[in-house]
RNA sequence: GCGGGUGUAGCUUAAUGGUAAAGCCCCUGCCUUCCAAGCAGGAUACGUGGGUUCGAUUCCCAUCACCCGCUCCA
């Protein structure tokens, strides 16, 4: 399938379209249409329906070590900047950049090491980004290189001071960037914001800086004593949010899949630390099926666990739920939800203070003057359980989808073109959107055959008594089969006609979007009958 | 951020330094008894801003957006 072609369709039936078009767009935003509005909105209801509110407390769940209680939560976006101090998204999120004009290499501005040095009457700072402990033998080889010397001619190299970082030297024009060849090819160095910065308050300056959130999973852990001091719920528990969140992505691109400003459908799960592997597969194997129920095809659907150097810092195991979406090349992948085991990373970080990885182990990273880098909150974020007379912080397995990726995966995998005969039996094109039931923007649309003789009377009210349960479509013009394959191309799972013997007998047929089966039906039994074919049941 | 490509109607495409064309879609009417039928009529476009020119959709510059590759991606 052609990316092109779903994103001509998205924009021609109104599924998405590109943020303030008329103003020539943005990069990294889009807006959803009338029919996008409500795939969207189905993905999301899918979501809470099955994981939250239609979540069973009470049984055992195939693959779940225990019963556990599920609970929601809407958290506001922007937060106090202590959150994300702690969390540690400021310090990651903040990196100052040098460009190089000459190699278009770009560098973590405090990561560029160097040290000045002259020779043959030229002073130089020479660079490296090179991770070594002896840093100065790699520079040494660079000024040998850059002056034109042989080995033994060292001693013509006159270091001055020892090695320091990028940021020390004021002047960048006598600076031999890591990769370059001549001095002074560095651009100035440029704050790359990843967080969304704003201000609060209607005289805001600087000091009110805050936030736009990088992720709704902070709002779920400062708000963890909350919940289990207003719900009753008990460990294992999950609290669950659908939100919108954000990121400076340095490149947007891929339509709607590397976004600025995207929603996310997020769980922290927290779990006794003895049993936070097995609730880790537990939800990671969950998750991944729960997109397979929805249609997603198993050879597109791939699971990836992380290898040991890929995890995150204060990560035990990661698994990412991929689909191999038609704008990547074959083979590729793209992430639809990561399943993150954190152990007790977040809520510890909100407890204690900024965490760094020391040893084996985590502690409070600490500033120059021996205190904590950033404080947490100091709030006691353990949890006891009375009935084992435990006393532990929770871990937290975490599965964070995204609501935009998932919208667009399903719509790249409804998408789909195919022969069918037309009245005379010729062979034609037909555009189909074969989205799931559940996820059909529209689920039925009703159709008088013809305009006339009691049709249109009795199709609108057929497309009444529906309409009270479920999003339909009522549609009188052109000749039928041009109606039908409208419904095709928005994903529309079943149609209703209305003709000539429905006037006799009380009946109408449904037809089958995927098959172009009809079967008739009387009536009385049209809502009951869209009803069980739309939930299976 | 760099390099290359592309921007004409809702979509797909044409032509042009001097009135911008077509098909599909859409709307109105007629006709229509099951898979994009027909007839008549209608609406809608040169991404944005400068410059050159008597005149620019066309040439030049900038900008924005999209696509491809590189870079980046907690």
């Amino acid at each position: 399938m052609e990316m092109e072609k779903l994103v001509s369709l998205c924009k021609r039936r109104g599924f998405v379209f590109q943020s303030s078009e008329i103003y020539g767009g943005l990069r990294g935003f889009w807006d959803y249409g009338p029919l996008g509005v409500e795939l969207k909105r189905n993905v999301k209801e899918a979501w809470w329906r099955d994981m939250v509110a239609g979540h069973d407390d009470i049984a055992t769940l195939p693959g779940a070590p225990t019963p556990y209680d599920m609970t929601g939560l809407d958290c506001s976006i922007i937060m106090h900047p202590q959150v994300w101090k702690c969390s540690g998204h400021f310090d990651l999120f903040h990196d100052f950049m040098v460009d190089c004009r000459e190699t278009k290499g770009r560098y973590r501005y405090d990561q560029v090491k160097g040290r000045w040095v002259e020779a043959k009457g030229k002073t130089v700072f020479l660079t490296t980004i090179a991770d070594t402990d002896d840093p100065a033998k790699v520079l040494e080889q660079r000024a040998l290189k850059f002056f034109d010397l042989r080995a033994k001619q060292a001693e013509q190299l006159q270091w001055k001071g020892e090695v320091v970082a990028l940021p020390t030297v004021q002047d960048l024009s006598q600076v031999l960037a890591p990769d370059a060849k001549e001095v002074g090819t560095l651009t100035p160095p440029r704050e790359f914001n990843l967080m969304f910065k704003t201000i609060v308050g209607a005289l805001g300056s600087d000091e009110d800086a805050a936030f736009l959130r990088p992720e709704t999973a902070q709002g779920i852990f400062v708000n963890f004593k909350n919940v289990c001091d207003s719900s009753r719920v008990k460990v294992p528990f999950g609290i669950a949010q659908i939100g919108k969140s954000f990121r400076n992505e340095i490149t947007p691109k891929q339509f709607t899949f590397r976004s600025r400003e995207f929603e996310q459908m997020e769980i922290e799960f927290f779990c006794n630390p003895k049993q936070s592997a097995d609730w880790y597969r537990y939800w990671r194997d969950r998750r991944f099926q729960w997109y397979l129920d929805l249609g997603l095809s198993r050879e597109r659907l791939q699971m990836r666990e992380h290898e040991a150097a890929e995890l995150a810092h204060y990560s035990v195991g990661t698994a990412d739920i991929e689909y191999a979406f038609p704008f990547l090349p074959p083979g590729e992948f793209g992430e639809l939800e990561g399943v993150a085991h954190r152990a007790d990373f977040d809520l510890r970080s909100h407890m204690e203070g900024k965490l760094v990885k020391q040893g084996n182990g985590l502690s409070v990273e600490l500033g120059p003057d021996g205190k904590p880098r950033h404080k947490g909150s100091g709030k006691d974020m353990s949890y006891f359980d009375e009935i084992t007379r435990e006393k532990f912080i929770p871990h937290v397995i975490e599965p964070s989808a995204g609501a935009d990726r998932g919208t667009l995966a399903f719509l790249c995998e409804a998408y789909s073109e195919e022969k069918v005969p037309d009245a005379s039996g010729k062979l034609e094109e037909r555009t189909v959107m074969r989205f799931h039931p559940r996820l059909a923007p529209i689920k039925a649309a009703i159709f008088p055959l013809v305009n006339k003789e009691g049709m249109p009377e009795m199709a609108s009210e057929i497309y009444r008594a529906l309409k009270k349960q479920f999003n339909v479509f009522y549609d009188d013009k052109g000749a039928v089969g041009r109606r039908y394959r409208r419904q095709d191309e928005v994903g529309t799972p079943y149609c209703i006609t209305v003709d000539g013997q429905s006037i006799q007998d009380q009946t109408v047929t449904i037809r089958d979007r995927d098959s172009l089966k009809q079967e008739r039906i009387k009536v009385a039994d049209a809502v009951e009958e869209v009803r069980k074919r739309i939930t299976g049941c």
